[in-house]
DNA sequence: AGTGCTATGATAGACGGGTTCTTTTGTCTA
DNA sequence: TAGACAAAAGAACCCGTCTATCATAGCACT
């Protein structure tokens, strides 16, 4: 004989046999009480009631999703949770997962190493999710060739588009545009970049954005310069600029952070922002670091993005099978750090 | 009859049953290939491979959660994921959890209002979880009355202690008596405290701590202010400061980013930092924000904090049972923000 | 008495993976 | 040729929830 089944509750989760046992009860009767269904006696439903009550029942979530199918989580794979991009990105899909009364199911890969898609969707297929969703914020070494799983929703979150697997994100090559456009319409021409490290897919969109305005208009990109998004990254670029390029009069650092930075070196090096030089970021993320945040920057709409990413991970409502890129735009944000360049 | 078994492969997951009749065997012997376990041909193991391998195969989590009442995954209960204390604390249990290959079910309560712990509690309950992990950056109304459900691992992250439930929290009190002999040391003894909102049990216990180093020392605390935690508000509270109280040699703000902004707005009112007036904060949480962050401040060690908050949720090996309420401290990091007072 | 409705029980099947027990098949030896 | 033994495969069931049938008893109303 296999496994006979154990009547002790002590090292065994309560389940609803249990409960009617206590309640002289059937089981589906127990049943038709938790799941509010008609035709149970007020006094049974009181005494079924009472005794998931002293016996603590709780449904099992295995036996649940064994059934019907479903599990109300979403999974969220990311490389490191306390990245800007990483953070957002949870927040806005938290929200929406929210909505539809849906956990996240979080896994954190390596903070430092790449990771192939195929891996993370293993990882993420083992687990209860009925959609996975999977931040790149570095390109896997897989993307190209990279299959979803068949049956399950599958959202990567990068700029890249995907001829098999749906792709959302913030426009990280549009949110350049606008900002370039708005120091082109103050007049600037010698805009130089200080970009995030060169392996970020954020990273190159926002460059390329950079360089595509410039080119538009037929100006010579001058060598971008690469920092790590840290402030002080963007300090010593800034201080490099400041003392090696007499003609730039504008700033574009592809975050605020590193924005933040370059501020303070130009004004260490004795510039003014935004008299002698204008300077701008993206992201919309000093307020709650930084008094009167007077950077031009801008901001995405994270919980646009979050529920969008959603939306398609686990699609509810026919919305399946369509392999879509979408791409959210960002709204310039115009403070004080620019202005109309020196002449 | 209750639903008829469908041998359709398009609208169900691939089970190992489908693998069996796909490969001409029977169903656990797809098990034991699954499985590596011996007593299996070698043929037949590439058959049953190779069909795995086809249909693309994956075992349900639902189905072996069922059987072996365990989920590998830990319920994670915060109010606002953007929190600082509460972002940290996602980082530091997700190295935990991905130390004992184990993910995180992330509930996001209300951004904005507080939450009971039994409500906490029955929403996670209902969820793939080993174990229950509530953050409780604001007093929960039922705290005092709460009582963890049996049979699974609950830990409130939190300072206050629980007679029945185990707490973990980095030390919110001791850090202000570290901060606070460090400027005993220096010679302070006038010092003025922003803090946070006051429901914030963080701030709570900060608050405690500065009181309390001043009280031990008989010097009479000057009334404390109240910030909202951001730089806008430590700006505010460092004007009111410089302009009402002359007397006061050195600042404690509840977290850096007051701080920073305390201290903006100190040399904005012409006082000089640290000469004039010291500065301090908590969390070590500028680095990415600010250039040369010159700030002395405290910094936990978030990924201990996880560790132990992750183990005491999902106790594997016989730690279970006890209620403990461990305070993990922090450590003082001296930068130039601190000074002799004036004479 | 017959009809219809409600409350409940009894039984069973389905979901998918895993364990145990049993049976079949194959090989080697006496 | 029979017996011993091991390897391989099958059959049965359990985990817990939910639902689909039936069956039955009680009650009210016509």
């Amino acid at each position: 004989m296999a496994r006979r089944p154990s009547n002790d509750t002590s090292s065994r989760p309560v389940s609803m046999a249990d409960v009617a046992r206590a309640a002289g009860v059937s089981q589906q009767t127990v049943s038709r009480v938790a799941n509010g269904l008609p035709n149970v006696n007020e006094q049974t439903r009181q005494r079924v009631q009472a005794a998931m009550q002293e016996l603590g029942f709780r449904p099992s979530y295995a036996g649940r999703s064994l059934r019907d199918g479903r599990y109300h989580s979403v999974g969220l794979c990311v490389n490191d949770v306390t990245k800007f991009g990483n953070l957002s990105m949870i927040d806005g899909i938290a929200s929406a997962a929210r909505e539809h009364n849906c956990a996240i199911t979080l896994v954190e890969m390596s903070k430092t190493e790449e990771f192939s898609l195929a891996e993370a969707t293993r990882r993420m297929a083992a687990l209860p999710v009925d959609g996975i969703i999977i931040g790149m914020s570095r390109m896997a070494p897989d993307f190209e060739t990279f299959d979803p799983l068949p049956g399950i929703g599958t959202v990567i979150v990068t700029m890249y588009a995907h001829p098999r697997v749906t792709t959302v994100d913030s426009d990280h090559y549009g949110c350049s545009l606008l900002l370039m456009d708005h120091l082109f319409e103050l007049g600037h021409e010698q805009i130089r970049y200080i970009g995030g490290p060169s392996f970020s897919v954020d990273e190159q969109f926002r460059r390329a954005g950079w360089q595509d305005a410039l080119e538009r208009k037929h100006i010579e990109p001058a060598e971008p310069l690469e920092g790590d998004w840290s402030a002080n990254s963007g300090y010593e670029a800034g201080r490099y600029l400041a003392e090696h390029d007499r003609t730039m009069t504008a700033i574009y650092a592809a975050n605020d952070q590193m924005a933040n930075g370059a501020i303070a070196a130009l004004r260490d090096s004795g510039l003014r922002v935004p008299e002698d030089v204008s300077v701008v970021g993206v992201d919309d993320s000093l307020d709650d670091f930084v008094a009167h945040n007077e950077l031009t920057t801008v901001r995405f709409d994270l919980h646009q993005r979050g529920r969008e990413v959603f939306e398609h991970a686990v699609p509810e409502a026919g919305t399946a099978g369509k392999t879509v890129a979408i791409r959210i735009p960002g709204q310039l944000i115009i403070r004080h750090s620019t202005a109309i360049p020196r002449t």
